[in-house]
DNA sequence: GCGACAG
DNA sequence: ATCTTGTCGC
């Protein structure tokens, strides 16, 4: 198994993550509506975290937006390249992701990430963060409202609210269950508001969380369990290497998975 | 100044 | 995020 390296020039300080933002935020596209939700592939990213080892384990998922079935997957670990901070999650999860991405088979079409885009303290999370990184088209759906502020949708699936920074609109408080939690929907890159909502209610026909999120989570904690195990009892003599692994725990699904 | 704060 | 038992419900 190989480790992820942090990029050469990876931000090490507080300080020099927000001047990155800064810097990077001018690239967001903002003016394309994005793909049509249930055509093409939608692509779930989420990571797990060991602190102990200091080890993020990422995980990408690439479903069919029309049957929501998977379709492609891919697995990457890394060292955590960036301490938690609120406002800079990017930095801490983007180098092992990007990793996962381009492990894939396929293109990922959209992409919905766990967290925000445009709602972010400089409207630049880590949704448009990796859209400008990779030019994909990127939404968040994040699980808390951060630091932003909301009225209680109606309570019927589909009710939605502005999600506000004073009294600027940075995303949308939308109910994706009848009588559940809202979900906090916001613009990565090359999407509009009305796209990125409209994705999350096709993402969400049975659960809370996008079908996306919920895929790459499990996925991603498989990774991590594994990656810990092979660190804790396989190179105790070194490189031990074994017989090549069915999967390498990425890749296609087998034949024939589709319900 | 202090608290809150995506994952 | 992650630590964690039982418990309620389909």
């Amino acid at each position: 198994m190989t480790i992820v390296a942090v990029p050469a020039g990876w931000p090490a300080t507080e300080e020099e993550a927000r001047a990155v933002q800064d810097e990077l935020r001018g690239r967001v596209v903002l003016d394309e509506p994005g793909p049509r939700p249930g055509s093409g592939h939608v692509t779930g990213v989420d990571v797990a975290y060991d602190d102990g080892l200091d080890l993020v384990a990422a995980a990408a998922v690439v479903l069919d937006a029309a049957t929501l079935d998977v379709v492609a997957q891919a697995t990457a670990v890394g060292r955590v390249s960036f301490p938690y901070v609120p406002g800079l999650l990017a930095f801490r999860e983007l180098p092992t992701v990007r990793a996962a991405l381009d492990r894939l088979p396929c293109p990922p079409g959209l992409v919905v990430c766990d967290g925000y885009g445009l709602a972010h303290p400089r409207r630049f999370g880590l949704a448009s963060h990796l859209g400008v990184l990779t030019d994909l088209p990127t939404i968040g759906v994040a699980k808390n409202p951060f630091t932003f502020t909301y009225d209680d949708p109606e309570p019927a699936r589909g009710g939605c609210a502005p999600l506000l920074a004073g009294a600027e609109e940075v995303g949308r408080a939308l109910r994706t269950r009848d009588g559940v939690k809202p979900v906090f929907v916001s613009v990565g890159h090359r999407v509009g508001l009305a796209g990125a909502v409209a994705h999350t209610l096709a993402l969400t026909p049975r659960f809370r969380l996008p079908e996306t999120t919920r895929r790459a989570d499990a996925l991603c904690r498989q990774a991590l369990r594994q990656a810990t195990a092979a660190l804790a009892g396989g190179p105790a003599q070194g490189s031990t290497r074994r017989a090549p692994a069915p999967d390498g725990g990425a890749g296609v699904p087998a034949h024939g998975s589709a319900s």
